[in-house]
DNA sequence: CTACGAAACCGCAATCACTACAGTTTTGGA
DNA sequence: TCCAAAACTGTAGTGATTGCGGTTTCGTAG
């Protein structure tokens, strides 16, 4: 996939937004808008295809095609390919994953944080909408998805060992933090295929609290 | 990588081997030697020519013209790629792994023996001559390498739940054992940005013991 | 309002992994 | 000696991904 991944891409401007006035919460420019407006049409229209055709039987020249723009530009875009399409980059994982922990209740351990935000997100929440659930039954039985949104995950290895050792005073580089880290963040992929995934995720909780006691 | 896989390949014949009188331990006829010197030939070229100049560097075009050999010949040893010419498809893994599992000594838990197994493999291993240390420090430090090398561990799963729940007297699809499977099958990539791996996989086991206590 | 620089697009050509196919050579027996 | 299977070969795709040079569209400083 991208590995290289040095080339003209649409990212954030110089100093683009905050000028009208005080506070402006979305105004975004016409540009800023029109580039929003060709991803969502690329992502958008990957999905149907997807959905329609399945993952592999969809090219990217057809994706861009109907999402009417050029594969260059797919790629400008979405650098990670394909499977970036359907799940993005997702800087919001690590933030979300960080605000969790750093913002838990009054005696809550850090375990019980991320228990309760992973109890809330994807295969594992309860209501969700069609569209989505569909979304992420997809994403579940389709291999290099399922390989990618686990990458996503894991990507945020570094950053939650270190909010971990923050939030529970030690030092960010204790190694136990940092495999259970991982093992936290291998449990989307983890509970993927079990039969009921919201009972795969307390039971692996059950054995980290064990294994990990104090965090 | 190999996705749809069903190609003319060099496998297993129809019934070789096994007719030169009883027992013939490696008795190859000529045809399977030649097969396996095909097969040397490839990796050795692939593993020197990735040394040389690095993995990404290196065309599987090259690595054919280098063991003398048509690209599609390549493809029919090693379906797996690239990655596969330098690990292997090893279901040597499997059986290693099991057998350390079922051949535990008196007394040893299932995890004190995967303990042991670990401690003498790969990166974890202290005696190991200067080629195969070079190797799997290549290895780990090639991140397409290094994610394969996790795969083939990982695809151990199942079969490592099931050894162990047999040998624990639980039932196969206890989704504790398949959680556990997966962690003690994740620790060679996760150690292997340690500073110390054989520290680091002390302290995983010591953490997985507390967690999964009897087994 | 206008010109200018950057950002977002575009299309084309090229690289590279991987596969399908069809034809050859080699080998192990019947 | 002869045949079928196995192993190998070259050619010709398909498809993802990137490099490049050129065009259009904005945003804004003048």
């Amino acid at each position: 996939m991208a590995e290289t991944a040095a080339r003209k891409q649409p990212g954030a401007p110089k100093e683009a937004a905050a000028r009208k006035g005080p506070a402006a919460p979305k105004e975004l420019g016409r540009r800023e808008r029109k580039k929003a407006a060709t991803r969502k049409a690329l992502s958008d229209a990957a999905l149907e295809l997807f959905l329609e055709r399945g993952f592999e039987k969809v090219t990217v020249a057809q994706i861009a095609e109907a999402a009417d723009t050029a594969v260059t530009t797919l790629f400008a875009h979405f650098p990670g390919g394909k499977e970036a399409l359907v799940l993005g980059d997702d800087i919001e994982r690590e933030a979300s994953l960080a605000a969790a922990v750093r913002g838990r209740g009054e005696g809550e351990s850090v375990l019980d944080a991320l228990h309760r935000f992973f109890a809330g997100r994807g295969i594992f929440a309860e209501d969700l909408d069609n569209e989505f659930r569909k979304r992420v039954e997809f994403v579940a039985s389709t291999p290099k998805l399922r390989a990618y949104a686990r990458q996503l995950w894991v990507a945020c290895e570094e950053s939650l060992a270190k909010v971990m050792a923050e939030e529970t005073g030690r030092s960010e580089d204790e190694l136990p933090l940092k495999v259970l880290a991982r093992y936290v963040l291998e449990i989307p992929d983890l509970a993927s295929d079990a039969p009921d995934p919201r009972r795969a995720l307390d039971t692996v909780f059950e054995h980290l609290r064990r294994g990990w006691p104090g965090v």
